[in-house]
DNA sequence: ATGGTAGTTCCACTA
């Protein structure tokens, strides 16, 4: 089984690129983040024609969430218990969505941003990553997989200058331990022990030429209950997406699609 | 501290 993580900033201008991901790779599962598309938006006939079915939540704002799915799309649901709000329920309800595909459960995230240090959305980022983990620990027992866009870089090695980071979040002690908190409790990171350092990187800003400079960082994560970690044969950063044969990126999400390979 | 680029609900906001 084939399962792939992508911020993939904006579903509608990147469909083509989407199916074409599926087909290029044999993915089985595709999480999809940012889709920034209302649910009568979302272009499905032609993922419909390759055999996925979807599900997606978030129709309201920027950062909405999917599930492409070509192994089953069972027992949907939009959220987890304790999820917190933020402004209306819609908006609370845009950041995550699990189904059961095949035989594991697999969630597609959207961490909040955060913003700035200083700013309200940061604390909410912190809050709703402490509720996931808590309502993840019922989870473990079971063949699952949280993989998405966590906003935020594990350990100094997962950005390309730590320096540069000074007044960031993404790389802030609390927000690592609220990563850390998934680790001790039992979650494998599927990803980091196949590709290291700057090669994991999965996130390059559009602007000064960051993704030619491999300036990036390791944001996008997938983590994995013991039943799956048991399984998993190997992992990549599907880099051509991000920077295309020419190396430019030309009409590329700023993400890149991160993929894991499990055994059957 | 600012600004750069790309996306959207498109001259304002989010990432």
């Amino acid at each position: 089984m084939r399962i792939a993580t992508w911020n993939v900033n904006s579903l509608r201008s990147r469909i083509d690129r989407v199916e074409a991901l599926l087909e290029r790779h044999d993915l089985d599962v595709l999480l999809l983040q940012e889709t920034k598309a209302r649910e009568d938006q979302l272009p499905l006939m032609g993922l419909q024609s390759l055999g996925y079915d979807v599900a997606a939540a978030g129709f309201d704002q920027w950062n909405g969430v999917a599930i492409i799915s070509r192994v089953g799309l069972a027992d949907v649901s939009v959220g987890f218990d304790g999820m917190p709000g933020w402004g209306d329920s819609m908006t609370a309800e845009a950041r995550a969505v699990g189904a059961t595909c095949g035989d594991i459960r697999v969630w597609s995230l959207y961490v909040p941003n955060g913003r700035k240090p200083d700013d309200p959305h940061y604390v909410y980022k912190l809050d709703w990553l402490d509720r996931l983990h808590d309502a993840a620990t019922a989870w473990l027992g079971t063949p699952t997989v949280l993989g998405g866009d966590w906003n935020l870089a594990p350990t100094d090695d997962d950005v390309f200058d730590i320096t540069r980071f000074a007044h960031s979040t993404h790389v802030t002690p609390a927000e690592r331990a609220a990563y850390r908190r998934f680790l001790d409790a039992g979650w494998t990171d599927l990803v980091e022990p196949h590709v290291k350092g700057a090669d994991g990187f999965t996130y390059w800003d559009y602007y000064r030429q960051r993704f030619e400079r491999n300036r990036g960082m390791r944001i996008d994560l997938v983590l994995g209950s013991p039943a799956v970690a048991d399984r998993v044969t190997g992992a990549r950063v599907d880099r051509e997406e991000r920077g295309g044969s020419d190396g430019h990126g030309n009409g590329a999400s700023d993400h890149a699609p991160v993929i894991v390979d499990l055994a059957d």
